[in-house]
RNA sequence: CGGGGUGUAGCGCAGCCUGGUAGCGCGCCACGUUCGGGACGUGGAGGCCGGAGGUUCGAAUCCUCUCACCCCGACCA
């Protein structure tokens, strides 16, 4: 199976293989798109959930739950929301099935909701809805919550963990009093995410605001994290949206100001999901699997005894597991494979697929010498260390392979940015290099998209670190002040 | 919804053109030898060839109709 496992991004699936699988529900073809996420896989989930709700706590946010199902009336009242959302919504029309004239089950055509409700796509609308209740005064601002969830989206395509029809995420909601306060949360936010990326996940990020075009619906401004893949494309890996005073009109959420005038409150949005792991996998992973930063690595250390025959494997289980233990003292997350149904070389193999940071080889050499073999999956570099204070040693080596797998995708980025001064320039490089192209654009919605037909490039987005340059647009030659991202994206 | 493609063992595929008892690799099971990079040998289990209809003495193979899935595009985190 291993071996079938030679391309990079262009076959990327098979690196999700010990994370995800499509779900296997081809019968009914109206499930389409979602996807089984596999134990191991959902255990790197749950790592970055809980160092991302750690770092919501931390900026003073609290979890909260919402309702699954939005009435329709809600969605329809943000026009511009509406229209972002519409073509991609699930409906429940009906509550009942019943046993048909052929025996066979039926939707019971009695049960017709008098109002259709949407699944959420997004939680806006009903958490909108709910915080006019919740707001009168300005003592009652901020509110500052966080839902973890799952959302649907019909897309028209989908692809496994970029865009399955449902996917799980957590979504940012808050209220405030200013549009400065708003503006300021969604810019903490912005470097939440941004901070999250590059420490946990080893995922050198760009910070900008997204043009026009690629702006949620209903934001005033939508701001994001932007990531280069091993193939060139780009992907956006958070979003953090300034929503002004849309949704408060929209569900006539008002407050009373420390003047006692009424006002609208000011809102934010922010949100990462499962999209994520398809980051962390696409950015770092290498034709022998997964490579995964030790931060959120569920096996940080796997321990293979290698042995010759019953006696052997008893003597060096022992031992391995007082090393397994010393290292589990400080903190690290080990596993012991001592299964005697798979050979050392199979279980080698399969580690480096699953993307465990380092691997520690014990036999009957090491035994007598007080070594261990030490093998680490970033650069696949083997080495003998004595046994004595390994544990430090190993902790030492985490760090240093999570900071080098951030440099070797920092780096790689770095390879991959290019500028583009004219129309040809900027058309070979995507054609030929892929990667971020930063070139001046005329700041309209129309050239944009005339770019997009004709290059299928988009505006990652406009980075918050631009320097004011003087330059022409690409395609129009109309004056620019600065330089804009473009990539093709997925 | 447009344009391509594919349905044969758990997985990946060959066979189809030119009809004649269902094949290969991996995986699985048993035994033995192995075990420091996905071991080897021997034996074994596993199929309504996506479904329906037709042509034929005979269909995985030819014809018709269907169903499903995949890829590309429009849409998007």
């Amino acid at each position: 199976m291993a071996k079938e496992l030679t391309s990079r991004a262009e076959n990327y699936a098979a690196w999700y293989q010990d994370l995800v699988m499509k779900a296997d529900l081809a019968e009914n073809s109206a499930v389409r798109g979602c996807m089984v996420i596999k134990p191991y896989g959902y255990a790197i989930w749950e790592k970055m959930q809980s160092a991302l709700d750690k770092m919501f706590k931390d900026t003073g946010h609290q979890n909260a739950y919402f309702p699954l199902f939005i009435p329709k009336s809600f969605f329809s009242k943000e026009a511009a929301h509406v229209e972002g959302f519409a073509k991609e919504c699930a409906v429940v029309t009906h509550y009942r099935l019943r046993t048909g004239a052929d025996g066979g089950i039926e939707v019971d055509p009695t049960a017709k909701l008098e109002e259709e409700l949407i699944v959420r796509p997004t939680s806006e609308t009903i958490i909108w809805n709910t915080y006019r209740n919740w707001i009168q005064s300005y003592r009652d601002l901020p509110i500052l919550c966080n839902q973890w969830a799952n959302v649907v989206r019909w897309e028209m395509r989908t692809r496994l963990f970029l865009r399955t029809a449902e996917f799980l995420w957590q979504e940012g909601h808050t209220a405030h009093a200013t549009a400065d306060e708003a503006v300021q949360e969604t810019r903490q936010m912005l470097d939440v995410y941004a901070d999250f990326a590059e420490k946990w996940m080893a995922l050198p990020v760009i910070k900008g605001v997204k043009s026009e075009n690629e702006r949620f619906a209903g934001a005033i401004d939508t701001y994001c994290i932007e990531a280069l893949m091993q193939d060139g494309k780009a992907l956006q890996a958070g979003t953090s949206h300034f929503l002004g005073q849309n949704f408060a009109r929209a569900f006539d959420v008002k407050f009373t100001n420390r003047e006692g005038v009424q006002e609208y409150v000011w809102a934010t949005s922010w949100g990462v999901s499962t999209r994520l792991m398809g980051a962390l996998v696409m950015a770092h992973s290498d034709d022998e699997g997964l490579v995964l930063p030790p931060m959120l690595a569920p096996i940080q250390v796997v321990i293979v005894p290698i042995y010759k025959n019953a006696e052997q494997l008893e003597i060096i289980t022992e031992y391995a597991k007082s090393i397994k233990k010393k290292l589990e003292d400080r903190g690290m997350s080990v596993k012991y494979d001592g299964r005697d149904t798979h050979k050392p070389g199979w279980k080698f193999a399969e580690y480096e697929l699953k993307g465990v940071p380092v691997r520690i080889a014990i036999g009957p050499r090491d035994m007598e010498n007080n070594t261990v073999e030490v093998a680490r999956r970033d650069t696949k570099e083997k080495s003998t260390y004595q046994v004595t204070d390994l544990e430090i040693k190993i902790e030492h080596l985490l760090n240093n392979i999570q900071q080098n797998i951030y440099n070797k995708a920092a780096s790689f980025r770095e390879s991959m940015t290019w500028k583009a001064d004219n129309w040809d320039e900027f058309v070979n490089l995507l054609d030929n290099k892929g990667g971020f192209v930063y070139a001046h654009w005329d700041g309209t919605a129309e050239t944009e998209q005339k770019i997009k037909e004709l290059t299928k490039a988009t505006i990652r987005c406009i980075p918050l670190d631009a320097k004011e340059e003087k330059g022409s647009c690409i395609l129009t030659g109309k004056p620019s002040t600065r330089r804009v991202i473009f990539a093709r994206a997925y």
